[in-house]
DNA sequence: ATGAACACTTAACAATATTTAACATTGGAA
DNA sequence: TTCCAATGTTAAATATTGTTAAGTGTTCAT
């Protein structure tokens, strides 16, 4: 679900900038900083694609508000977070028409920005997750990921959302190997011991479920992953 | 024709009552911003008649708490929301005996204040003016969120204020994950354990409410949340 | 004031989901 | 082959959620 969040961050005081950014890698966010608009309008074209903005209004050379319209003349959809250090009521109201989607001022405490950049990726994340919401076919077998519902033959199975979960990355990679840490971090976020053993667990669960279509096979790639055959 | 919502919002922080003025704004209510619980206290006066307060309690000259109790002499009825950090929890009790309609901890998202001053609009009149799509439709069935009434089919079920602030927050979110944490901080203030299990309760309660169409379901997302199907 | 009606919370217990543990099996490198 | 790490499988332990009912407070008409 959650995979590496790759932040744009534009602000020219370099200390605070640097802070920001060590801060952000802290916390697990893949962050680039820029000291000024047009080297963060460079950036974000070359290091595509980013999944958030978060914008100082004021910078030397390109201001916020005008970097975000460029920004999202390149992107529509992606999520803005203006740092504002001045009382500024007219940008204010402009960037609202451009659609940022939150606002913090300066100062501002590390955990607060963090609580906001949380809140608009689980909006967005699950905005881009219900496009997989998908039916799959397999074999005799139809997979309903948003309703969770595996249906094969006659029986209907409810699975459990962990179920669900593996079943669909490994519908996404089908006939492909689905890499043990890539299924672990996007699922269980932490690709420890405990947790791979866990998904151990869930993959004989899941071949339980699939036993009645020889056709239809999951099968291990040692040292590497998983294959879902169809 | 509708009226127009007029808010009073004291917050001395300029940066952060400029941004929520404007935010209101730009959700259509009419927002006055004071800088201070007398200059607030002077407004509410001369630029009445106000729908809801929306005070911080951390202000110069006079606090939150004490300017709520001057509002409260003029006005016995009016809603106020207290805005307060977190580690603040015995001056919101203290808040509450005076009547304080809600209160919300910062950081706090604008989705959150929203929530919460559309939820007491609500409460207080029925015609509030809602910016949001106050009907849903839910395979058989149709929810106003505005009058609380969910009707299917020739039932007509009058739902409770918990069980329609519940509903309306997985309408918002229908097909998409509605996380615990979020539901329980925007409707009951905060998300400790017997909160929690009293919103479980009300999931079961809105199940039953809407078990006649199988293709409406509320399935849990085991440690993450709900989603509304439909 | 009194109490019935209602909304909400808390408690108690049931049912599921997930993790951890334990032991069996397999695959591949030394 | 031999041995170790990776995987398979099952069951116990733990955590989360589902459900019902009792408890608590509020409202409102009498």
């Amino acid at each position: 679900m959650e995979k590496k969040v790759k932040l744009l961050l534009a602000e020219d005081d370099e200390n605070l900038g640097l802070l920001l950014k060590e801060y952000l890698i802290a916390k697990g966010y893949e962050t680039d900083l820029y000291p000024d608009g047009e080297a963060a309008y460079k950036g974000f074209t070359k290091n595509q694609p980013y999944n958030l903005c978060i914008l100082d209004i004021m910078m030397p050379k390109k201001d916020g508000i005008s970097l975000a319209k460029d920004i999202r003349q390149l992107n529509m959809d992606i999520p803005i977070i203006f740092l504002t250090a001045k009382n500024m009521k007219e940008d204010v109201l402009e960037g609202f028409k451009i659609g940022a989607d939150d606002y913090i001022t300066k100062p501002f405490s590390m955990e607060e920005l963090i609580f906001r950049i949380e809140a608009i990726m689980r909006r967005v994340s699950q905005d881009a997750n219900s496009h997989e919401d998908a039916i799959y076919k397999l074999g005799i077998y139809t997979f309903d990921s948003r309703k969770q519902i595996l249906s094969g033959g006659e029986e209907e199975v409810k699975l459990t959302t962990k179920e669900a979960e593996l079943l669909s990355l490994l519908c996404n990679n089908a006939n492909k190997v689905l890499e043990r840490n890539f299924a672990l971090r996007t699922i269980w976020i932490d690709d420890n011991y405990f947790n791979a053993r866990s998904m151990d667990v869930y993959i004989t669960k899941l071949r339980k479920h699939l036993k009645d279509d020889p056709k239809v096979e999951i099968i291990n790639v040692h040292g590497k992953g998983y294959k879902l055959i169809v």
